[in-house]
DNA sequence: TAGATGTTGATTGCATGCTGTATCGATTGT
DNA sequence: ACAATCGATACAGCATGCAATCAACATCTA
């Protein structure tokens, strides 16, 4: 496989994992030096990521992790809260027992996750909670669209699973979804999944001002670490 | 601006502008001369392009414009109804005086263009107003998203236009929708938007099948004029 | 004659070097 | 003392060159 997609793929993985944060510089020559490559690969490689939203590539100015407006993330988080929607309901519509399994079986590791209170791992499976949904819509294109969103909003998502009483929360939304699609109620469940989503960017609404404020601190007292 | 930006916005005008199709091969060697820089800006243009699914990017095998396969159109197509359904809705609980005007006013351009028959000026109008309901849904990202899966789709809506009777067809739907948004009807907005969409993909299914047919023959006929 | 294998040609992938521009700091003038 | 302009430095953008790989064609064998 080519360098610039398996660079793509890392850099991807380093920002979802949370290594780089929105707003960090990646310049060229540092990744370059990082993964023993030229800066064309890690050029075409950023590119990519700039076409699919994951980062900003400034003109003559280098590449910041992209740092979304407040009403840019809302906007963010509805749409995600329409496809969602949308997976929902197809998948109310197509069930198949294969797709009912994965769903079920995802469901239930989230379970074990927020019982014991473990945030990272709720995040890692709720992830694959909602995959399988989108899976389960029978729609390929979607479902690839929907991950690409649910992906590009995975760092605010974190943030805001931290809160413990959120993850019992999100679980039982999780629930009333699984029991919608499984009664074949589609429009119920495109409301609920609707809602389990936006929720998430309501609660965010507080949130981002919060993030925004202490973005623009560690913006102001970061200069000399990243001058150095 | 950077060149490799100007080319790409080239590159993707030349491909819905139906100059380039699906199937057509696009050689950076080629490319570069035509535009008269040398390799690299093309190629950071044919990536970008092909992170936004205008291109199918083979490595060591060069970039094509892109031929999903029948299901994958059709799957783009639903996709396409449920996004452009979800502008409907938003656009009729938010409706604005301007909003109403730029739909109102591209409608009617294109009742103009249907009544003459011209199908390619249709095709252009026709564009300008499902722009213009993505706007309308006060979500600026959704607005992007539907328009890049709009562009996506442009190719094959072009073909599907060339039908006389289906120009005038496609009018009365968009009164429909129009009617239904101004009001305030949010469910009925959907639905109807989500038949305007769908009709043109299931229109599509037959077409698909006999478009395959003639891409074959014409990749079996067109070998000597690909090696000239 | 048909199939398989080796070779050649063409094209992609990556590295490196140079140029132009943006940012930051210093110096000068008000 | 502060602001504005000029200069230096660092980094992005593009061109070019080389190496690796894929596809096509020809030749050889069964």
């Amino acid at each position: 496989m080519s360098q610039a997609f398996r660079l793509k793929q890392a850099i991807e993985d380093a920002v979802i994992a949370g290594e780089f944060l929105p707003g960090d510089r990646l310049d060229e020559a540092s990744l370059a030096e990082r993964f023993g490559v030229s800066r064309t690969p890690i050029r075409e490689a950023l590119l990519q990521l700039g076409s699919e939203g994951f980062i900003d590539v400034r003109p003559r100015r280098g590449a910041i992790v992209s740092v979304p407006s407040p009403t840019r993330l809302f906007e963010m988080f509805e749409t995600m809260a329409e496809i969602e929607s949308a997976c929902g309901r197809l998948a109310a519509r197509r069930l198949t027992p294969e797709n009912d399994a994965a769903m079920t079986a995802a469901h239930q590791a989230c379970e074990l996750a927020a019982r014991a209170g473990d945030s990272e791992q709720y995040y890692a499976d709720n992830r694959i909670f909602h995959e399988a949904i989108y899976r389960a819509s029978c729609n390929g294109f979607l479902a690839d669209q929907a991950l690409a969103l649910h992906k590009r909003l995975s760092a605010y998502r974190r943030i805001q699973l931290r809160a413990r009483n959120r993850l019992l929360q999100s679980l039982q939304e999780h629930a009333g979804v699984l029991e919608a699609i499984r009664a074949g109620d589609e429009q119920l469940a495109a409301t609920r999944l609707h809602d389990h989503v936006l929720a998430q960017g309501e609660r965010f609404s507080d949130m981002v001002l919060g993030l925004a404020e202490r973005q623009r601190a560690a913006a102001a007292g970061g200069r000399s670490r990243a001058a150095k």
